[in-house]
DNA sequence: GTCTATAAGTTGATAGAC
DNA sequence: GTCTATCAACTTATAGAC
């Protein structure tokens, strides 16, 4: 977060951490200003509304997701790609289990789309159709590297980020599952009868 | 939901349509009575206030959600049994498709659980895991029947729970993902390479 | 059981001084 | 840019009549 403005980053950076501790509804814009030790009018200099803080912060925290970060395809070779997807799930997950706000505050945005508010819909679908189109292109190379079967990529895909996604939301909720071998089972499920090939030729 | 008092009933069906439609903490006392048809402070004589009233219709809610319901273990036989656990899984869809009530409702829960208020996360570990024992009690089923390898059973038990799940939540934003497909490539994942059995040997 | 009236507090937002 | 003072609108909740 690169904002030339100081008092309005930190305004940013308070909204952000507040509304993943209460929820965007029971944060006030009194407990912001508290927080960030100014007084509450002096937010409305630097955001026209509760409304377009929501908006402006949403912005921000899209730019965070990107599913190049997690996975980057152009890594992947034929003989490392079956334990360079797990590796990188396990990464994933791992970064999780590290910070929380990211995934509480997503979650407050993932509500807000599901009810009416269209604005947040659109945008939403834009964060996870990144997955499930990254998925679909790393499936892809896969299949042209010869390592995944060609037929149903597409649903493949899906699935790896609905598990990916889930993983998250039950972290959040502390359930203590095997999420490691969650997405084992997941990935695997790639690879298809013909995964079981030639393990470690390389080097 | 069948309860003895007129008034208690329409007050918890009024609340759970509006938290749906609006969110928990967006709906006021004053929209339920409304709603309802009645004055505000006739609400209280009937909970005690609005966080009682929250808890009533959790219980209530949590009733409805019953694996057995969707997945009744003991219709599946060796011969049925990948193509039960698809159609199981069709209609787990399809019921969501109609009825966006409910998953909006437990949504609205689930954040609630995922913020410090350890009543509702507790009880919510309960709702997903029973989705998760019962997929771990169905596979098993599967193994004693030999249609499932018997390895690794709970973390593809949880792989399904992930994908089941996260579908309903998906369809909540208005993903026009193909689900049906998605629901088959994580029950396929179950079988293994062994899965290619004998299709139709049945009547 | 349900009402009117009201308390006591919070909210998002604005006016205007400095 | 930030403040104090203030607003109208709401909130949950209670007192007490019928």
């Amino acid at each position: 977060m690169i904002v030339i403005n100081e008092t309005y980053a930190k305004i940013l950076e308070t909204a952000y951490r507040l509304f993943a501790e209460h929820g965007i509804d029971k944060t006030s814009l009194s407990m912001i200003a508290k927080e960030v030790g100014i007084s509450k009018p002096a937010i409305y200099y630097h955001f026209l509304s509760k409304d377009m803080l929501i908006d402006v912060l949403f912005e921000e925290i899209k730019k965070e997701i990107d599913f190049p970060k997690s996975f980057s395809i152009q890594d992947y070779t034929k003989d490392n790609f079956e334990a360079k997807l797990l590796a990188d799930g396990y990464r994933m997950i791992e970064e999780q289990r590290q910070d929380d706000y990211f995934p509480r505050v997503l979650n407050e945005y993932m509500i807000r789309g599901s009810r009416n508010e269209l604005k947040y819909e659109q945008r939403l679908h834009v964060v996870i159709e990144g997955f499930a189109n990254g998925f679909e292109e790393l499936l892809t190379h896969g299949a042209k590297l010869g390592v995944i079967p060609g037929e149903r990529i597409t649903a493949k895909a899906h699935m790896l980020t609905m598990v990916i996604d889930n993983i998250g939301n039950c972290m959040l909720i502390g359930l203590k599952f095997n999420y490691k071998e969650i997405w084992e089972e997941a990935a695997k499920a790639c690879f298809g009868a013909k995964g079981k090939q030639v393990k470690k030729p390389l080097s």
